[in-house]
DNA sequence: ATTTAGCACTCTTCATATAAGAGTGCTAAC
DNA sequence: GTTAGCACTCTTATATGAAGAGTGCTAAAT
């Protein structure tokens, strides 16, 4: 392999993440080419590389670049007599340095915008945004569920089941709802759950999670001498309630559409992308990282770190109520995807959540 | 097109039903066609078909039979040298009059019961069924949620959000928990909203959602006059949530196992099916049917009447709580899949959630 | 009258061969 | 530094032929 002409900045996690040093030339060919391959994916030849780029070059000059990107692991060749295609790093330099995103219409956020309005409880907000997300996009829509640490308690209620199980219902935030079953050590007569829900509301209306965590167990520490019965078991549902809400989930929606891109047309593949939807727990993995993150968030190809995701790309944004990030929400589609379509609409739709969220208050 | 030989009973609904006029042979040979097919998912030719019978018929012989069962539209060729498959008509003949269902071991019933157990909240019991149906039988499992018409109210709670919007919490059954979203005329005060559930817990809990949807309106009637605003808004409540509670809906589990099937490697049938899965109302719609049966129903193929299901079947059982029916259960794969193991199991499952459900109560 | 052996026939599947086309890398000329 | 030319590789499409599976039909056997 002969040296690299161009040198590539590379950041601390070891990924290619700046073209700063990639001469104007191999820039704008690389940007051509990717723009070229998300259009027809199919792989792009050197031909039609020097017809579509502005730079006037003939096919063999515009080899000589190809041969050096693909030196650099930017561009790679499905085969000997095909042209080439992008790899994640190719779409990383692309997406950091080379993309202009597509600003939208006014009118077109009005459009989101009106289909995140709260009228008609059904279906939930959440999942309406994750339809916006898989309808406008023709891909995969992704939204977590609020956490609940940052949430606010708006009322805690206690329902008594039978013996030993009690129902705890939280209104959370807003209209966002959690049902939890807990397992009591002994039975409780309706009238002490009222009056546990009574003194939980009293205390810890308008808080948020972690701050009624923090007030059980200061309380349960207060309370260890003078308890009566009722305060410790409200204390008990409280926590135990606080324990099995911090459950992390989230709403996917048009999953099918994944099925008609050819990247996926290996059914064994897409059974595993399934799968991983099902099972959640990578996909929460990879959204928790992006709560963290001022804006838009993009994970490409195998930087997820998950095999099942190799040729996924997933777009993120954080919304927020009150100005705190309390959720993610994004997009989940080919490696080969109209990135300056998604990531503004992605961004938009995160906001206009989060301000939907907030005028419910 | 010559004419068949024998007979086959039509049922009102223009299918064949019975193969009591089929004679002994065919129905032998018709039955083991389709054992072997189930087993190998090749076409079954005749001279195999002779080895595996236990009739000792020459497969030239064995062809004459076929050829009137061709005739009869219970088998079909893919091609000309290919041997017979089963058509959907097929099937159901012999899942009528030619099976014979395998007893399941007390032992694999003891396992599915204590999968069914009550144990830890999450994930909820209908969630788990789900699974198990999909796991055990490797195919999708699914299974409605009760139907609140003849669920029992426990308790209702509401919570006032903003201005205008109240969340109703109704407890149902047992833990099964419903929440709506209720657009109000005039803001309520929380201790009006308490009122108003209190009244409504002591006048309804305990009762069908049959009798409070009667007795609201009898309530509604007597009140024209000397209504107090609480009552009339306790009301409006109670019958907004009533119609908003009325959404049927299932939960299913295991679509994935679905792509392991030559059946669905067509990705665009495949694609299809998931969205009708997703859509939900042709499914729920079949489920509904399923309802009214007493026991194990069957929709083999286009029986069904949805296209999409062109090549799956759909095995289902009621459950029921205190006797009612409430809710159904099945499991969908091709229609070729082991009717015989799938029956039994579909069967004891409804059994076994139903007694879990009722030994909630 | 039923059953079966024999046989011609059809259709799929697999392997192989061939030609066309796309795109490359290299070299030498510009 | 750029480009034309060219040999080379690899994919794709198409044709061909042989093997194999299974059928339907007919005539003989039971």
């Amino acid at each position: 392999m002969k040296s690299a002409k161009y040198v590539v900045i590379i950041s601390v996690d070891g990924r290619v993440v700046s073209s700063n040093e990639l001469n104007e030339r191999a820039q704008q060919l690389l940007k051509t080419l990717v723009e070229c391959y998300i259009r027809d994916g199919q792989p792009v030849g050197s031909r039609s590389l020097a017809r579509s780029s502005d730079l006037d070059l003939s096919p063999a000059s515009i080899r000589n670049v190809m041969a050096d990107l693909e030196d650099l692991g930017l561009v790679t060749s499905p085969h000997t007599s095909a042209g080439r295609v992008p790899t994640a790093q190719g779409y990383r330099v692309f997406v950091n340095s080379l993309l202009q995103v597509q600003l939208l219409e006014s009118e077109e956020v009005q459009r989101l915008r009106h289909q995140l309005e709260p009228e008609g409880a059904r279906p939930g907000l959440l999942e309406r945004a994750s339809r916006l997300l898989s309808g406008v996009t023709r891909m995969a829509g992704l939204v977590t569920v609020p956490r609940p640490e940052q949430a606010v308690l708006r009322q805690v209620e206690f329902v008594s089941l039978s013996e030993n199980r009690v129902l705890a219902i939280f209104v959370i935030n807003d209209s966002e709802v959690q049902n939890h079953v807990i397992h009591t050590g002994r039975p409780f007569a309706a009238a002490e759950l009222t009056q546990a829900a009574k003194y939980l509301n009293s205390q810890f209306r308008g808080k948020t999670f972690d701050e009624v965590r923090q007030g059980v167990v200061q309380a349960m520490r207060d309370a260890k001498d003078n308890a009566t019965s009722l305060l410790q078991a409200a204390m008990n549902l409280a926590e135990e309630a606080q324990r099995s809400a911090e459950q992390r989930d989230y709403v996917l929606a048009g999953q099918t559409n994944l099925m008609g891109f050819s990247e996926f047309s290996n059914i064994s593949t897409l059974r595993q992308l399934f799968e991983a939807f099902a099972e959640k727990r990578d996909l929460l993995h990879l959204l928790d990282q992006c709560l963290v993150s001022k804006g838009v968030q993009i994970f490409i190809g195998d930087e997820s770190g998950y095999d099942v995701l190799g040729n996924c790309s997933l777009v993120t944004a954080p919304y927020r109520v009150d100005g705190k990030v309390i959720g993610v929400l994004g997009v989940i589609g080919p490696t080969r995807m109209a990135y300056d379509r998604v990531i503004p609409i992605v961004d938009v739709t995160a906001k206009l959540l989060g301000a939907a969220l907030n005028s419910r208050q």
